[in-house]
DNA sequence: ATGACCTGTTTAACAGGA
């Protein structure tokens, strides 16, 4: 079983790519981020006509998440708990049936939390305390759980092309770390570095200063897995090449295959 | 040249991104 997650920066400026990648790596589920789109302007007809049903938690032009899935969906549950006053459509959540058992997948856009010392900080690590206290409540449950996403985390030095540039930076923050670090402590197996040990292997690059050109990246679009589905990881693989596509997306694709 | 951004929206400059 393959569960794919992409940053598309745009689902109206990526619909035509996120088709071609769809038919070309055929996902079992996508998560996606950063659709910055309602949900009525989501284009579900073009993705459902690729043989995947549609879930969307959307808001006008920043933010907003969705899942595509082959299986259809058991439940669906957008927002992330703990603040009813929060309006940012940051997560979604489903639960999927398959031939052997239930699969739950959250679909992550975390906060970027730059400038630090403007409230979007305090927000990102506010955000990911509730996000933490959510991820303890899922775990109970037992079950093979994927949450993907884009994490606005850079777990280390070694998942930066230049870490001295990005000293006191959000993504690389001292605090950032140890927030992120308490989070996958609750269990969670950062599934990329389960598979693979290299360093600089990237996730995203900037549009600007031909940061792809250069290969100069971070590591910042994770899929965090419970342990009931470490144990089915077989691979997880990060699709570069649609970075060197006609109008790509500043992120590219990070997927891991389950064993079935 | 050692470098040059992209997306969405109140469609013209901004806000936001990372």
């Amino acid at each position: 079983m393959k569960i794919a997650s992409w940053n598309i920066n745009g689902i109206k400026a990526r619909i035509e790519g996120l088709k071609t990648w769809l038919d070309q790596t055929q996902p079992d589920i996508a998560c996606l981020q950063e659709i910055k789109s309602i949900d009525e302007n989501f284009p579900a007809d073009e993705i459902e006509a690729l043989g995947y049903n549609v879930a969307v938690h959307g808001q006008k032009s920043f933010n907003g998440v969705a899942i595509l899935s082959k299986h259809k969906f058991d439940d669906v549950i957008p927002g992330l708990p703990g603040d009813k006053s929060d309006e940012q459509a940051r997560y979604l959540e489903a639960v999927v049936s398959t031939k052997t058992g239930a699969v739950r997948v959250a679909s992550i856009y975390l906060p970027n939390g730059n400038p630090v010392d403007s409230d979007k900080y305090p927000y990102k690590l506010g955000w990911m305390a509730r996000l933490k206290a959510h991820f303890a409540d899922v775990l109970k449950y037992e079950e093979s759980f994927v949450a993907a996403g884009d994490y606005n985390v850079i777990p280390t030095e070694g998942d930066v092309h230049d870490p001295e540039a990005w000293e006191g930076d959000a993504l690389y923050r001292p605090e950032t770390h140890a927030a992120f670090r308490s989070i996958v402590n609750l269990g969670l197996t950062d599934a990329f570095r389960a598979v693979n040990p290299r360093d600089h292997c990237y996730t995203f690059w900037d549009y600007q200063r031909g940061a792809w050109q250069k290969d100069n990246g971070i590591r910042i679009d994770h899929l965090l897995l419970s342990p009931q589905a470490a144990d089915r990881l077989q691979t997880c693989q990060i699709d570069r090449f649609t970075r060197g596509w006609e109008k790509p997306s500043d992120h590219v694709p990070i997927w891991i295959e389950l064993e079935v």
